[in-house]
DNA sequence: TGCCAGGCTTCAC
DNA sequence: GTGAAGCATGGC
């Protein structure tokens, strides 16, 4: 077990902040037979062929692996970066991110394989969550590798090629809907190294974008997540119909209005997302939109 | 029953 | 190039 002392980390916000579809909460039982500290809560970490228990007890967070394993974990939550920092530098004036980012204040931007991401991201058209989470689940107890990990067992995210064994009609089967063809296809173009993630790894974020829109199935919402949660270009701003809303209702009004109308209403939420977050958070625009993901629902409720 | 969800492709204009 | 239609499925 490793233990940390960290601040601007919470699991339950990474895990519900919709970067990351196989995380979950675990049981007051299964805490202690990990033998984590019972204080806050614990989450379970499936990532590739690795899982990690992970519980917070007050200012520190136990995670179940070893200290040479340890690094992996570390770069997966990003845990040498300061979010402290992204928060301190959120406009003082901009009260709707300031409230946004000290509600989701222990929310990190994970580093996961790439891979996954564009399949998770391209099966996260139209879904909802929970929804996402299923698929994925069903994705991998189908097609990828069994693993056991002390008294718990799962099965690792499909590989390009264990998934490419998926005939369409499989993929139809789990209820894939009109995304089937689009994971179908992409299966193929990795096989045959039209799609190479270890490339994509070296380009920058505009290469990145460009590269990963050639495919189908992908645009840039799909491309703009990939970018953010498995490239870890943390500059990628994904606009998708949570944030087109929120930029719409909180963000047009500070606008002048002849400036907006000039806009063609297509490209409305582009030039809002550039005014407001692209150009004052440039660098790091995607962990604005992180915390303005995971306010919107409350906010709306509230 | 109808609407909507971390959208994309296709097609008409 | 722009905008609308069509696409699968499940939850509310």
């Amino acid at each position: 077990m490793v233990i940390r002392e960290l601040r601007n980390f919470d699991l339950r916000q990474i895990a519900r902040s919709g970067q990351c579809f196989r995380m979950t909460e675990v049981s007051a039982e299964e805490i202690q037979m990990a033998g984590l500290p019972f204080g806050g809560g614990a989450y379970r970490v499936i990532s590739g062929s690795r899982c990690l228990t992970a519980a917070r007890c007050g200012g520190t967070v136990a995670f179940s692996c070893g200290e040479e394993e340890f690094p992996y974990w570390e770069n997966y939550f990003d845990l040498p970066a300061d979010y402290g920092e992204f928060i301190a530098s959120v406009d003082e004036d901009d009260h709707f991110l300031q409230k946004a980012a000290a509600f989701g204040s222990g929310i990190r931007i994970l580093r996961q394989d790439p891979w996954e991401m564009i399949v998770t991201f391209i099966l996260s058209q139209q879904k909802t969550v929970p929804a996402i989470r299923v698929l994925v689940e069903r994705l991998s107890e189908r097609y990828g590798s069994p693993v056991t990990a002390g008294d718990f067992s799962f099965y690792a995210f499909p590989t390009y090629r264990q998934l490419s064994r998926a005939t369409l009609d499989e993929l139809l089967e789990l209820k894939l809907g009109y995304r089937a063809k689009y994971v179908f296809q992409i299966c193929r173009d990795a096989c045959s190294g039209a799609l190479d993630p270890e490339k994509l790894k070296t380009l920058s974020y505009p290469e990145a974008m460009a590269y990963l829109q050639r495919f189908y199935g992908i645009g840039k919402k799909v491309a703009d997540c990939v970018c953010l949660f498995g490239l870890h270009h943390i500059e990628a701003f994904p606009v998708d119909t949570r944030i087109r809303q929120v930029l719409m209702r909180e963000y047009a009004i500070r606008c002048d209005k002849a400036e907006l109308d000039k806009v063609p209403k297509s490209g409305q939420c582009d030039f809002l997302a550039e005014k407001f977050f692209l150009t004052k958070y440039e660098g790091y625009a995607g962990v604005m939109q992180q915390y303005l993901f995971y306010y919107e629902p409350y906010a709306m409720s509230r």
